[in-house]
Order: structure tokens, then C-alpha cells, then sequence
DNA sequence: AGCCTTATTGCATCCGAATGCAATTGTCAC
DNA sequence: GTGACAATTGCATTCGGATGCAATAAGGCT
């Protein structure tokens, strides 16, 4: 075996340039293959437990890191993972993103995140996903089932958050069951005089928590219900409140299907039109974001299990990335009900 | 030139085995070489306009999308920039990155997303952002010199967002300004009993407002100011009340160094202490995120030009990766004074 | 027709690490 | 000392696309 020249000028070769020094860099140097180098990084590679800490050492010393687009071209594996969240829709998104980006470092993945600002980028966002090559995607946009199947066809896996296709693994919260107890709960305490505040009609979470209070609602008898529509902002759902006071008198309880039009409905009461919350009317949302825990609100609302969730979401995908072959689960999560003060419930 | 053979059954060449597509696939199909297809994705390349139709033709029509690890391989450019956010620091961060995305995306990046829960992960993470060879970084995390030096030595730039490093580009919301202009507002409108809540002292967008603050204070005059340390969060700044208040009566202004703990301030101000705001007492933020935009609170804050911010970021960002040698800007912008009900300013 | 210019094209090589395979070295038992 | 076997090691190739260079084809002009 070579002796390993000296380090000082050596260095130099790959250092001079700016470039990065590579795997051959490191070989040169410790006078071995580069072949040995790589296998030094490897977990289960065959290597003389003295050469490695050799070559170790040299690169520690020069500065050597393995190339990831490189690792990832031979080896089909590029420890990315697609992140898509649509803002609009999710507007809790950062505390899912955060959940959901610390789970996946946690495993050693990568973020390669894609934030749409609206539905319509999503085929543009695909794209670059493919040309990427990640090894699985976490959407909590919507995904057709064409562009579901395609992931598929090609053995990568997605997981949906909050949303559902045939053939894709999901995790989601379920809406009916939150809908359905906390509107229970406002009946139970004697309301009567319900309205709605629901979402845009193409999204489909906001889809199910509005026909799920409905549904719940018919079943007590409560078949008038004043609804308008926002688009999850807080200022939609303070609009909202306004119109539905406009144009129907002595409601006594208002379901929004999320916290931030729930919270600009509070507002709205208390502030453009003057009523006490929850004396006059009870609120109440469904998300359990981080607003709905500010003081001045304290919205009773249905909280998901962020965290679980996230947990589930990355769990499973891993699963399928290292096994594409395990079937992709569907797991529902119960959402929890944030008793607040914004609502008197039973 | 060898006739293009038939489509369907060569197509199925790559797609049976579950891969995807790749040039030389498309290259076979259409009858041309490897290069040819590589041209007619490369902007300045020379091709044969019949051909070129030819050739994007095949490829779409078996969906070959270029690989970007190969591109990015070959080429030195990965076109994904890394931004590195530490969520307890910045935390109304998702708004910071929603802009960061939205402006890179439309030129053309990626990003890969590194969210910090802890200072401390900083250095995992950059050897992360080293394998992936980012084309640049944009980091709203603390980066040691040394640490851009780093990047700087390896031609790689970086931009710092409400932070500073010698070497380094970076965008800034002025915090002396600010804070200087804020204070002002108070004095002017009369106010002489000055409290702060501040933030963890190895924070340097905290200690810079704290300071600032404090000078345009005493420069007033007004030396005794008791101080309670937050570390941003709602919760710290509501408990960061109550202690200001069970320390010193008779205060009869909040200065605080970010709208998250002004918020839960003004919660403890009104819920904890039933004190009324801004009557008894005026609270006044920093950042001007989009809780302080919530009729609640309603807060009176210097605003952060986000949206301006990240544009540039970007802007400064992309000129360097185009340009290395071009000079690190410092780009300093001034906050806006948003008038809000969370306290009497002149 | 003959010569020169310019536009296309393909060949071969490169980027940097992983890995099957064969060669080499070392270890151990007999 | 020798054969058997295991542990190391290096060689050569691979991943998929970009690109310099030489070869070829096409077009223009006298």
C-alpha cells in the first residue's frame, strides 16, 4: 500500500480550484480507491477498520462530504421528500409544516417544499417533483387521481393529509365525527337558531365539515340553516358574520368549519355588531390552530391532532418508501373538542 | 436518419420495468442520439427545427421529463436554494417563507426547507445543505462567521434575513428606526412610564430592538425602565405582563419587541390584570405579523415590509448565484408604523 | 460544378459515488 | 508448510444528461 503523501499539499488540489473535494480527493490522498472511501460511508460495506479510520480522518481533515446528487443518481434514493401544501386551503399550514418537517429530518429526509399560492399551480409543482426524483410526497393539496395513479405507476408513494384518493395512503381527521360531536354539544345546551359559515365548494374538507354539521342538524330537527360561504380567511369569515346577521335575525349559535373564519365571526359579533360571545351567540370553529388559543378568543373548536398526525403521515410513508409493496393505509384521527369560552356547550 | 419505429412498443422498453423515461429512451424511439435530446431541452442549443418538434413529440408522449439529479450532476447547478428558518426566532416565519417560496418558485428554484426548533441544529443542517450542493442559501437562523465564510470560500452564496454577518448579503427591516419611531409615537403622545418586555439575550433582532429602544427612551429621559425577558412566544409575553406588573405599578406603556408577546401582553393587560387598552395602558409590537392584524388586538406595531423583504432577498440571492463576484448587498428597509387601537401615539 | 461557410449531428467523455466481481491478502487449522 | 476460507481491496461499470469537438450535411456564391 502507498504511503499517504503528505496532507498540507494535497489538500490544495481539490481547494484551489473552490471546488468541493470528492471521494477521489480523499482517496489520493489516503492513498487508497475511491472505492474504499465510499464504502467508508456505507453501513454494512466491507473495509479494514484501520483504513477506515484513515480515510476518516483525511476527510475530516479536507473538508469531504459525499456527494448527495451523486449518491442519489447510482443509488435511486435521494432522501427527499415532496412537501406540497396549498396556503389557501390549510391555513394552519405552518404548524403543520413545522410538525411535519421535524418528523422527517427526525428520519433523515430531506424538505423539498412546495407552497402553492393556488390549486392551479399544482401540475407545474408535479412536474418539478418528477424531474427531482423524490422518494415519496406528502401533499395536503388536492391531487387528482390521475396524477395520484401516476406517483403510483412509478413506485412512489404519496400520502395525502387531510385529503383522500382511491389508492393513495392518507391521514386525516375526521371531520364528520368532530362536526357531529360539537354540534351535539351546542344542541345539548339548547340551541336552536343555527347558521353556518362553510368553505369554498371545491375544497373538500371544507365539503365534508359543512354536510356533516348539516347532516347532524337535520338529525335534531334543525333543517333552516343560514350559511354563507368565505375562503378560510379571517377576513372572509368576519364578512360572513355580517351578511348572515343582515339577513337573518336571533341566531343563537354559528358553525364555522375553521378556526380563522370562526375567529373573524367573533370579531365580527363583538365588534361590528356589538353581541356578547358567547352570552348572545356561541362560536365555534374547527382546527385548533394557534389563534384559536389567543385570550381574546378562546375559540371552542375541534383541535386535530397535529402531531399524531404529522407522526402517522411520515410514519407511513417511510413504510412504503423502504417497502413500496405495504399497502397504503388510510388511518382517520378523532379530533378533540378545545372547551374555550366562545361557546356554551354541554 | 434511421425512421422513428413505432411508439407503442418501445415505449413500453422503459415503462414495464417501472423506470422512467430517460433521454436515451427517447433518443432510441425517435431515432436520434442521446445529445439530440439533451439539445432540444438545453435554451441555446443547435438543433434541426423538425427535428427538435420531433423529438419533444416522443417525449411527451412517453412523459420523459429530464432527470435534475443528472442535470444538476453534470451541470454544478442544482437550482434548489436552501432556506434555513428558526421557528422560536422568527415566528411569524411562515409568512417570511411563504414570500421566500413564492418569489424563488417563480424564478425557477426550489427550495428545500430546513426549519431549526432548536439553534443548536444549525450545524446538521449545514452539512446537509453542503451534500445537496444548494445553489444558495437564504437563512433567517444565526450562521457563525466562520459558517458563511464557509460558503463564501466555496462560492456558494448566502443571504441572511433579519440578521448579519461580515461577508454575507443580507435583508433587513431597520430595528433602530423602527423601534427610535415607535417610541417617538409614545413619548409624543405623552407617555413617561416606559416598561419592556424583551427577548432571550443571544437573539440579535431582539437585542437590537431592546436597545433601541432603550436609547430612544433615555435619550428622552427616561432611564428606569423595567425589563422582562420573553422568549416570543404568546404565552411568555402574557407571563412577561403579569410580572411587569407585579414588579412596578403605574406603568403606562408596553414596549415590546414582537407582536406575539405585545399580543399575549395584551391579553394578560385585559384578561389577567382587567386593565383596558389602550386607556389604562398602550402596548406597541414588532413585526407587524398577521395576529396583530386581528380585531381583537388590533396592534399597534412597526410593520416589516415582508413582502419586499423577501423579494429581494431573492433578487440579491440569484444576481450572486449568477454572478459570484458581484458584491454582497446589504439592503437595510424601514418598517412602517401600522396604527392600530393597542395604544395612544401622536 | 466546385469551393467555402454555416448549421446539425453524433461520439466520447465527464460529473461523483456505489457496487458486482475478481484478485489479493491474511488467518487458521492441520 | 500448505490448502481452505474469509476478509479486504481495487477495477470497471453504472446512474442520466451536458457539452467540446470533429464529422457531415446543407446552403450560397462564383
Amino acid at each position: 500500500m502507498p504511503k499517504p503523501r503528505s496532507t498540507k499539499k494535497l489538500k490544495s488540489a481539490a481547494m484551489e480550484e473552490g471546488r468541493r473535494p470528492t471521494s477521489y480527493d480523499v482517496a489520493r490522498i489516503a492513498g487508497v480507491s475511491q472505492s474504499a472511501v465510499s464504502r467508508c460511508f456505507a453501513p454494512n460495506a466491507s473495509i479494514a477498520p484501520a483504513k477506515r479510520k484513515l480515510i476518516l480522518k483525511v476527510a475530516a481533515e479536507i473538508g469531504y462530504k459525499p456527494n448527495a446528487l451523486a449518491q442519489a443518481l447510482i443509488s435511486r434514493r435521494t432522501n427527499i421528500v415532496a412537501v406540497i401544501i396549498s396556503a389557501r386551503t390549510n391555513f394552519y399550514y405552518p404548524e403543520v409544516l413545522a410538525e411535519l418537517g421535524a418528523r422527517l429530518s427526525e428520519k433523515d429526509f430531506r424538505v423539498l417544499l412546495f407552497a402553492l399560492s393556488q390549486e392551479s399551480e399544482v401540475d407545474g409543482v408535479l412536474d418539478q417533483i418528477w424531474r427531482h426524483s423524490v422518494d415519496g410526497v406528502i401533499s395536503a393539496a388536492r391531487l387528482s387521481p390521475a396524477q395520484v395513479l401516476q406517483f403510483t405507476e412509478h413506485r412512489v408513494p404519496v400520502v395525502l393529509y387531510n385529503r383522500v384518493a382511491t389508492g393513495a395512503a392518507s391521514v386525516r381527521c375526521d371531520s364528520v365525527e368532530g362536526e357531529r360531536e360539537i354540534v351535539g354539544r351546542l344542541l345539548a345546551a339548547g340551541h336552536r337558531r343555527f347558521s353556518l359559515i362553510s368553505g369554498p365548494a371545491d375544497n373538500y374538507v371544507a365539503e365534508e365539515r359543512r354536510s356533516a354539521a348539516l347532516a347532524a342538524l337535520a338529525q335534531a330537527g334543525v333543517a333552516e340553516v343560514p350559511e354563507v360561504r368565505g375562503d378560510f380567511t379571517y377576513e372572509s369569515g368576519r364578512q360572513a358574520m355580517r351578511e348572515l346577521s343582515a339577513r337573518s335575525q336571533g341566531q343563537d349559535a354559528i358553525v364555522v368549519v375553521n378556526d380563522m373564519m370562526a375567529i373573524g365571526a367573533m370579531d365580527a359579533a363583538r365588534i361590528d355588531l356589538g353581541l356578547s360571545v358567547p352570552r348572545d351567540l356561541s362560536i365555534v370553529g374547527f382546527d385548533g390552530s394557534g389563534a384559536s388559543r389567543l385570550g381574546a378568543y378562546d375559540l371552542t373548536t375541534v383541535t386535530q391532532p397535529v402531531h399524531s398526525m404529522a407522526e402517522a403521515a411520515v410514519e407511513i410513508l417511510i413504510k412504503r418508501i423502504a417497502d413500496f409493496s405495504a399497502p397504503p393505509e388510510q388511518r382517520l384521527f378523532s379530533g378533540n373538542i378545545s372547551e374555550g369560552t366562545s361557546a356554551r356547550i354541554a
